[in-house]
DNA sequence: CATGCGTGGAG
DNA sequence: TCTCCAAGCAT
């Protein structure tokens, strides 16, 4: 098997190191999180890119230090608090798991955020790229931040064929900037690996005829930079049918459900809803009996007023909307929330249940 | 190691 | 409209 040690055979390290890093200085984006090196900030910053545009992450991000400026503030908010700041954001865990970790850096670390890899990547989130990433950029420590950019840039640079899928292929990478990340720059450097492939070293078309260091680049000597990476398709999502209801009682409020703390959108709030089997019975028998044993909620239910489509990254929910009335009385309700219309904004939703709501509103 | 876990943008 | 994703991590 190919080693590190003879990828990077013949590789002009020093040469490359220069070019990456002069160019990042010149050409990097003026962001919200480049203000400093607060680790603190950097931290959260990491988290929230996991798997996100820089685009969507710049508003939730001033948002969410404008909320939680500090270790402390975080340590000390409400979970439905920091959820709500995190709400449209996806992958909801990652804002749980911070929260977790901050807590644990407040107690265990006096607020500081430690500077060595044994520590740092055992706090909740934090795995062996944002560990690379913190490390390097608010500790200025020579430790590798591989993520997707970087595996792209570094499999055209160096002409490498694994597939950037399977997770020993990250090890693989990892290795290979142990051997060429600058000692003298390391924050840059990764940065720089990072910035070069959201706006130049792009998944398609890369813009070769602007890169800094095209004349490293093997991919580009042998005209193959549009076959790299190799990257093994994911499997197609599974469907999902689903009947949810907007349930009101008599004085207009509208009773909602926190999620389970474990699973797809945890602790998040939700209209009642259910998986349906159509070969069963009508789904809205399924709900109302649902309803009732779950919740225990009598509930007059009407048409439905919409379907909605929500596709996830694994998952397509295919809701029936309906409306209903609240019939029996609010005392027997069980894990159900009674809330005003004004006061639903408090409230965490996944972006499937705000499609709800707002189709509601505007039928109703 | 494979799978679960969100969302909105780009081509 | 559809496909592929984007600065990953937990289990």
């Amino acid at each position: 098997m190919k080693q590190s040690k003879d990828i990077v055979q013949n590789f002009d390290i020093r040469a490359f190191q220069d070019d990456l890093i002069s160019w990042f200085e010149q050409e990097q984006r003026i962001l919200p999180w480049r203000q400093d090196q607060d680790p603190y900030k950097v931290w959260v910053s990491e988290i929230m890119l996991q798997q996100t545009r820089v685009d969507t992450v710049i508003p939730y991000f001033n948002n969410f230090i404008s909320k939680f400026p500090t270790i402390k503030d975080l340590a000390y908010a409400n979970e439905d608090d920091v959820l709500k700041a995190w709400e449209g954001l996806g992958y909801y865990s990652r804002a749980r798991n911070l929260q977790t970790a901050v807590r644990e850096v407040h107690e265990q670390y006096g607020g500081e955020v430690p500077n060595t890899p044994a520590e740092i990547s055992k706090l909740k989130g934090v795995g062996p790229y944002t560990t690379g990433a913190i490390l390097s950029i608010a500790y200025g420590v020579p430790q590798p931040a591989v993520d997707g950019n970087v595996m792209r840039v570094l499999s055209r640079i160096l002409s490498v064929w694994d597939d950037i899928a399977k997770p020993k292929t990250r090890k693989l990478f990892e290795d290979i900037v142990h051997e060429i990340i600058s000692k003298d720059n390391p924050s840059y450097f990764n940065q720089g690996m990072m910035e070069l492939g959201a706006i130049v070293c792009t998944p398609t078309s890369p813009s070769c005829l602007l890169c800094p260091v095209r004349e490293h680049c093997r991919a580009f000597e042998e005209g193959v930079q549009n076959e790299l990476p190799v990257k093994s398709k994911k499997k197609a999502p599974r469907a999902l049918q689903l009947a949810a209801v907007v349930i009101r009682d008599e004085d207009g409020n509208y009773l909602i459900h926190k999620r389970p703390s474990k699973g797809l959108l945890a602790n998040l709030w939700e209209f009642p809803n259910i998986e349906v089997d159509l070969s069963i019975a009508p789904d809205h028998q399924q709900l109302q009996a649902f309803i009732q044993n779950e919740y225990g909620a009598d509930i007059k239910i009407n048409a439905p007023f919409t379907t909605i489509q929500h596709v996830f990254s694994h998952i397509v929910w295919n809701v029936t909307v309906y409306e209903a009335e609240l019939v029996s009385d609010i005392s027997a309700l069980k894990n159900l929330k009674v809330v005003s219309e004004k006061d639903l904004e408090q409230y965490a939703f996944p972006v499937s249940h705000q499609k709800i709501l707002k189709e509601y509103l505007l039928v109703k």
